[in-house]
DNA sequence: CTGAAAGCGCTTACAG
DNA sequence: CTGAAAGCGCTTACAG
């Protein structure tokens, strides 16, 4: 039956202490007799007491309190959920917790979010940012709240960032089946406003003009966001003339439903499939199935060390961390089977 | 260059008012003039203020910081991060923002998190529980800290907890291969001694004695962790004496392991297979696999739904929601294809 | 309608 | 080695 919880001075009461003491025992500080210290010890054990870090961090001099944000366009994505958890990981070692939120790509949604998060004074915020604007974060930046951007760019405000190589990830995946003799290739994409999106359709094409291959044989289809779309817009180049002897899916959902499409024609292991970003299972498929991979953990570790960083010195440059993908070949696009 | 952050006294200054004024106006709190209250406000938008949420708890009524944490096994497990987000989206129904953090099954790194969100005043806990003893939490408890338990029973504390029928849901899966026939059935499963896994091997047991078979006859392996154990395990099924016809896979990582040995085998069509957990693309696989569903954001939100409703009323007694399961068939049970 | 005082649980800066 | 005072940014409880 809730019981008040017992504070500093409570356990000073107890110990027959001023509560400075208390709070001197409970942080470990020096400046305290071994006898004294034991029998604070021993009160705060006996009242339960537990330390109230938000209370602390109030009056402490950095105002720090040990906490950030992460905002992601779903924590329920793979993609999201291994960041997440590498964040977390590097968040712990600096003794500092994660608060969690998902955008689902909406501007509105990442807004309120941030709001929420920053009100509880978070040290700094990792972003996955969606396509709105961000610039009523300027003054929050203009704070030294640390923000740093993972994934993609962010709209209207200049931070630490931290992405993969998309062009050149498209790039290695069109290429590779040029190689093996692929002339019509078809590129699937959700919205090609995206700069992601925009960034690995640049590099499907570069890799295309690179061969010399004529323009209008690589096809670009984009704005699939449902699944239902997928498949449809599969079927369709499948059923159609001419039809691409390898599909390059620049997402993940994209990959699975030209999957799901291939399988509906049973052309699975006929037409090559490369998909951007791995997925768990994606080597049980049948066929297992080719992919351009990234790597959440590494981004979310990268972004979240840099948070740190700037949180120890606020005056660094702003910075562009650039990671490489790699191509990782199973049986999908017909080069291993 | 950090300047420092308004407050609201710096606000009333600019505005020329008491800073009580200012709080009510923030706050939206009547009995403002409406002139004042237009003042105020552009004061505030001039400076960038920004509610301190955590300074204006910690003298409030109640106390609360209109966060919680969720404990997990980790952030990066799908069915994990399906639960998170219905955390998630059922806290922000009461303005509250989610900590999340992963414990990797380990009791020690549970207590961390746990006592980390508990100083930081979390109004409240999801929990999955390690097998560790919880009896730590008992002096939060005591003081009304709301600790729900999802997915299994936590040992050493008496909370409200949310979890599938895993005996039943097992039940389903064997009675089900039953009665298609099998009669030499294989129950793969992880620790034997946690919770989840023993009521799955009871339910099991209970289907093939209702069906009257032969004890001997359902062969169960547990203890089975990496999915290297997983593999040899099944292969040394697959290739020893008397071959089960089917498999059983008391948890995800199990099915998916089944299903490499089986590929390995080339035996994916001939030997029927069920899971325990749906997971995502399990119905691109070749054969698509048949499990027993839980819904893990239905537990996820009832788990949260549960803890406001003790929050506002702290003398609710305790109550265990159990959620059924669904038999999902696909075509690995071999009874569609 | 408005504001000055006290207090939330702690830390900082001082004094003994 | 120890403690009383002031203050963090706000809300509560009062007074005008």
């Amino acid at each position: 039956m809730a019981r008040k919880r017992p504070t500093m001075k409570d356990v000073a009461a107890r110990a027959g202490v001023g509560f400075k003491t208390v709070s001197r025992v409970v942080n470990g500080e020096p400046g305290v007799s071994e006898q004294t210290a034991e029998r604070v010890h021993r009160a705060a054990a006996e009242l339960n007491y537990r330390r109230d870090m938000i209370a602390g961090n109030l009056r402490r001099a950095e105002g720090r309190t040990d906490s950030l944000g992460l905002l992601v366009a779903s924590v329920r994505n793979e993609f999201d959920a291994v960041m997440n958890r590498a964040v977390e990981d590097a968040a712990q070692r600096h003794r500092t917790s994660v608060f969690t939120g998902s955008t689902d790509e909406d501007p509105e949604r990442e807004r309120q979010h941030a709001r929420g998060l920053l009100s509880r004074r978070v040290d700094g915020l990792v972003l996955m940012p969606s396509h709105g604007d961000l610039s009523y974060l300027q003054p929050e930046i203009d704070l030294d709240t640390p923000i740093v951007a993972v994934d993609r760019p962010p709209h209207g405000i200049e931070v630490d960032t931290v992405m993969a190589d998309n062009a050149q990830g498209a790039r290695d995946a069109v290429a590779h089946l040029v190689d093996h003799g692929h002339r019509r290739v078809a590129v699937l994409t959700h919205l090609g406003t995206l700069t992601t999106a925009a960034q690995r359709i640049a590099g499907a094409r570069s890799a295309w003009a690179d061969a010399g291959l004529p323009e209008c044989d690589l096809r670009i289809v984009d704005g699939l966001t449902s699944e239902q779309e997928i498949v449809r817009a599969v079927l369709g180049l499948l059923d159609g003339e001419a039809p691409p002897t390898a599909v390059f899916a620049a997402r993940n959902q994209i990959t699975t439903g030209a999957v799901r499409a291939l399988q509906t024609r049973g052309l699975q292991r006929e037409v090559a499939l490369v998909g951007f970003d791995d997925f768990e299972h994606a080597d049980l498929f049948d066929p297992a199935i080719s992919v351009v991979g990234q790597d959440p953990a590494r981004l979310g570790h990268l972004a979240t060390e840099r948070l740190f960083a700037r949180l120890a010195d606020p005056s660094l440059p702003v910075e562009h961390q650039v990671l490489e993908t790699s191509l990782i070949l199973r049986r999908s696009c017909g080069c291993e089977g």
